[in-house]
DNA sequence: ACTTCCGGGACTACCCGTTAAT
DNA sequence: ATTAACGGGTAGTCCCGGAAGT
């Protein structure tokens, strides 16, 4: 006779997900101590190591909830402003963008790390590409995505970007022939 | 009446912020020690807390030293052609990638690196524009530069991509008029 | 529910307290590290570091207990006559001595440590004030006590004092009136 | 040929001692670091460690030039005058007696200071001693001194003592049979 | 001869991720 | 499921030697 129900026990776990995630965005993977994940949920360590074993782990499970999804049906261009919009001004945005800085300069250093954002990017790119016609669907789909990784950089450093015409040059990288005239205009 | 000269103690300097360079761009940051630092140079504790006040002194200029200059003289091509070449495959490409893309991910969650990025990189921004004709060369710089922030991230996981024709597509960036025909080839 | 008695846990507290004190009373504080304690007791360094936050910590418990408490109900000779023998030769004298003598010093230098002692101090004096008639009760009180210090720190220099001489010609200070008797016998 | 005649040198150690003691009586011996020293004095480092072996050196030494010299030729009332007149309120005061607290307190845990101390607080008490007339002048001019000890301790840690009614006290017992008449009134 | 200042390296206080016992 | 305990690791300090320069 189970205690707690399976969907207890998932909701815990995605709570401390989130604070952590609120905390590693704020102050970064290093500089947050699992007893400030455990303050953050109100719980005991033992508590927080019963659904990570590790602080790795907890990084780890933060990096792959914060990747990016696509919804299945969405055009590219619908696509592309819903990953852009997660970004825009605002503590949302900047939070989103500060975990995601943070996790591809963790990557950068952290094989495991990097396989799984690997993996993730390579599998948004072509879920990306097939919203794309042309034949070089794959290489724009690599573009774009890298100019959002920038741009998501910026971001995070508070840079003062001009997001609107960001967006709308990223998303005209989208179709190649629209560039000149859209950038240019 | 100093001792040794000027240039001995810069050389010195200099030999540290190479070695915690090397450092950094393998291990990251945080799981760098000080007493990594000191070992690989071959110095000891002390001396090394001669040339820099602290760990973070330590990052903040090795983070100063491993931003992109440009040539005065450059094109816009051959300028962003070097900054991209820097990145290519290779150990040193590796290494640079890697470094660089830390930078980004510890500047989103340290206001004080932040600041510092912040302005490299509008510096480097605005270089970049004055070498670009048309009345949208700041956006386009702009665009162009977080495109290479992205592409820095992708060989810094050792992502599969295909440098080449990143390379062609990132520079064609650069002149909209052609982006089509570049792109489609 | 905590998983163990507060007793067990102050009784713990306690044994760092008095470990810390004959090492401080033998060594001093400044050359007693913090893993001279942790052996002492036998307890890790982070078990040390739960029941006090900081050295400083330590050193100011360790101070407030060394200081001297009259019972309720002595008279001025008896408390007088307690405070005295605490200090007597053997080595619970000398070790008490030795913590007291240094406490002073580190007050001398530092203001929270010396607000402590003064509060104390001044406590200390007027409970003694309280057991002495006349109109000068304080002041005798408070010559009384800066002579027990004054003795105190002989003794932790191990200074050749004829302890007994000492003991009647202090304690002939709270009779006025047969002080030149006592002394001159 | 000697370039600095021994006047110059013993001119120079007498600062570094000087700047020592202010130092020391400020902060205390262990959080006085010998940097600390050497930029008082605007000295290097060599230099100072020409003047004193080492800190524990320059610890001794100013430990011996803060002890208390009588006049030959003084009384006994005129020496014990001088005594408490140097702790009296004021910068100098304060600064004396909170080198002098902490002297004994260090002298508590340090053999070798130690022994300095009892020669040196024998040697007064005897000097002092001489200056008495009565059977018990040995003993008399024992208390006295350690009632001086004890008030400088007060003085150090900035005690409310009044001053003067301790002056008139620590005085009288000097003269037993005035002490009654003295502290009653 | 005498100072300067680089370098050494042991040491210190303290933190932090993690386990184990209750 | 709480929390005491563990213990290795970290950044940084300090005293001092000794080579290098004037």
């Amino acid at each position: 006779l189970p205690k707690v129900t399976a969907a207890y026990l998932d909701a815990r776990r995605r709570e401390i997900l989130s604070a952590a995630s609120t905390l590693f965005a704020e102050r970064g993977f290093a500089q947050t101590s699992m007893a400030d994940v455990c303050a953050a949920t109100g719980l005991s360590t033992g508590a927080v190591y019963r659904y990570f074993a590790s602080k790795n782990d907890l990084v780890l499970a933060v990096c792959k909830s914060a990747h990016a999804q696509l919804s299945e049906d969405d055009s590219a261009g619908t696509a592309l402003a819903e990953l852009i919009t997660s970004l825009f001004p605002g503590p949302d945005g900047l939070a989103h963008a500060r975990l995601v800085t943070q996790i591809w300069g963790e990557a950068a250093v952290d094989p495991s790390l990097a396989a799984v954002v690997r993996a993730r990017q390579t599998e948004l790119r072509d879920a990306f590409a097939r919203r794309i016609a042309g034949p070089a669907a794959r290489q724009t789909a690599e573009v774009v995505l890298a100019t959002l990784t920038g741009y998501a950089a910026l971001v995070a450093i508070e840079a003062p970007v001009d997001h609107d015409t960001f967006h709308r040059t990223i998303m005209s990288l989208l179709d190649p022939v629209t560039v000149s005239s859209t950038v240019g205009s």
